[in-house]
DNA sequence: AACGCGACCTGCGAGC
DNA sequence: TGCTCGCAGGTCGCGT
């Protein structure tokens, strides 16, 4: 899946494009992408179709789209707003599309938008896995009172389905103090924390073997005697990569890893770590020691480390 | 609290 | 050629 750089280009690609537009129809071709939306097909298509779009905002991996409604409102209830939440999963696509374009082998969800010049008529859901999807969630007040994630507009409201993902390292209100304190209250293996979508979000597969990587960390670092130096500098690798990879427009390995227009992003040629079995490792080549990547499962997927300068922690301690 | 696992899916390449 | 296997960027919920 995308990671945080992923849904963040996405993020950017959508917002000039669906802001201030109206949803005038949804077409619903295959409804298990939208499995998460409990009330149904046409509820969630109801409460679409006739709002208008606000903004587009991302906290962590997940992106809504907050809605002003316009048509569907009853005016004078006090119906909570309501955002179209999207989460991408593993192989999910948001594509603007003029309507001449025909559908796409794995397009899920159609939503036409109020006419602009210029502009595509559609915004595409496509999914090859079916792992992510499309629903209509609350916007609920946030814990902390700051903005609920990135977006133009900062509000202080959240997407009720995205209130359990903590802030990620981009995010300008993202606390390291805070996040310190809490990996050192678990007793688990850094990079499990470093995937806990609650205590820091946005890193994924990839991003958590760079920063791994960069930070001369191993995956199996016990957090509770984490030196603060130690944290700070793998919060900080996490940053800068995932910033250098946005700056690539993502990384893609295939044509799964989209931008809103189709393109793919260019990080993968960045990669220090992951998916390099058996490459020398960089970092000691260019110190002139042989050193081969290796590939280990751990949580069920591939974990890629250097043997010589991420050495695995003896004792826990270190 | 933490963990391991299965569930949710399709498609690709490798090996036989 | 076709079969099976392992693998793929994520999240959720269930057991223990």
């Amino acid at each position: 899946m995308p990671e945080l750089p992923e849904v963040e280009v996405v993020r950017r690609g959508l917002v000039s494009w669906v802001r201030g537009r109206t949803i005038t129809s949804v077409d619903i071709l295959d409804p298990r992408s939208i499995r998460r939306h409990a009330l149904g097909a046409e509820d969630f298509a109801g409460n679409l179709e006739g709002a208008r779009v606000l903004d587009v905002v991302r906290r962590g991996k997940f992106l809504w789209l907050p809605l002003e409604e316009s048509v569907t409102a009853p005016s004078g209830t006090d119906r909570p707003a309501v955002a179209l939440m999207a989460h991408l999963g593993m192989s999910g696509q948001l594509l603007m599309q003029d309507s001449g374009v025909p559908d796409e082998k794995h397009l899920k969800i159609r939503l036409r938008l109020s006419p602009v010049d210029g502009m595509p008529e559609q915004l595409r859901f496509v999914d090859q896995r079916i792992f992510g999807g499309l629903f209509v969630t609350s916007l609920v007040p946030t814990a902390d009172g700051g903005p609920g994630g990135l977006g133009e507009v900062p509000a202080p409201y959240i997407a009720e389905e995205a209130a359990h993902i903590a802030r990620d390292p981009l995010d300008p209100h993202f606390s390291f103090d805070s996040f310190y304190r809490r990996l050192r209250n678990r007793k688990t293996g850094l990079k499990r924390a470093l995937l806990d979508q609650g205590l820091v979000s946005g890193i994924g597969n990839i991003y958590a073997d760079e920063a791994l990587w960069r930070a001369r960390l191993h995956y199996a670092r016990p957090t509770d005697t984490l030196r603060r130096g130690d944290a700070l500098r793998v919060l900080d690798a996490a940053r800068e990569v995932m910033l250098d990879a946005l700056a690539a427009g993502g990384t893609s390995f295939d044509s799964l890893y989209v931008n809103v227009n189709g393109a793919s992003g260019y990080f993968d040629r960045s990669l220090n770590a992951y998916g390099r079995e058996n490459q020398e490792c960089k970092r000691c080549a260019a110190a002139g020691i042989v050193s081969l990547m290796k590939r280990e499962q751990f949580m069920n997927r591939s974990s890629y480390t250097c043997p010589v300068c991420q050495p695995r922690p003896r004792n826990g301690r270190w």
